[in-house]
DNA sequence: CCCTAGGGATAGGGTTAC
DNA sequence: TGTAACCCTATCCCTAGG
């Protein structure tokens, strides 16, 4: 595809955090038409603005996330096979059933 | 810990090579609701499907052959880079259109 | 018709097991 | 040590509601 996933700068980052104090969360539209800060946020759209102040926000303190590289125990993500059952399955395993990301 | 690590069986993989053939490289949803595939990846996810692709695209020499995947940390112990300086100061990547979510 | 809010999905980085 | 599989996060896309 051609989505190279442009990253956010300090400078737009800024921007978008003046353009909040100025405007207020949710004028998206007002603040990337806003000739101070079109020049740094000209090649963002009002729905990216919205979704960077939505991660912004969750990184805020809003989740008391602990980055330490410490795996500790990690649960198991699925069923332990704590019961090797070897019931008769060569190639289709078990229901093992995936992380279920988004699954409608 | 015991981390089951499923292996991708030969079956899975070629479900996802037609997969990516039918549906396209990035419909990895897609692919996985299929009907036509989900008989082999039932098991797998989305996100599945895209990590095995990536690893796929990489043993198969498609993408930098250059195993120097920049070291967050540095490297050079002593030796100085001779790396001449680009041109690139500014920040100011291409005319990246927005997905113009604005004025349609 | 335009804009915002939210959910859903993808891309990439980083970590762990083998 | 290097590779495969896995997990986490940022960003992008789609849809419903105002």
């Amino acid at each position: 595809m051609g989505n190279p996933k442009q990253k956010w700068t300090s400078e737009e980052e800024e921007a978008l955090r003046a353009g909040v104090a100025k405007h207020g969360a949710g004028k998206w539209k007002n603040i990337q038409r806003d000739p101070e800060f079109n020049h740094l946020l000209f090649a963002r759209s009002n729905i990216d603005l919205k979704d960077k102040w939505r991660n912004l926000s969750v990184a805020s303190g809003q989740g008391a996330r602990d980055k330490s590289k410490t795996p500790k125990a990690k649960i198991n993500p699925a069923d332990t096979p704590a019961t090797p059952l070897l019931t008769a399955q060569t190639s289709t395993p078990l229901f093992h059933h995936p992380k279920m990301h988004q699954q409608m």
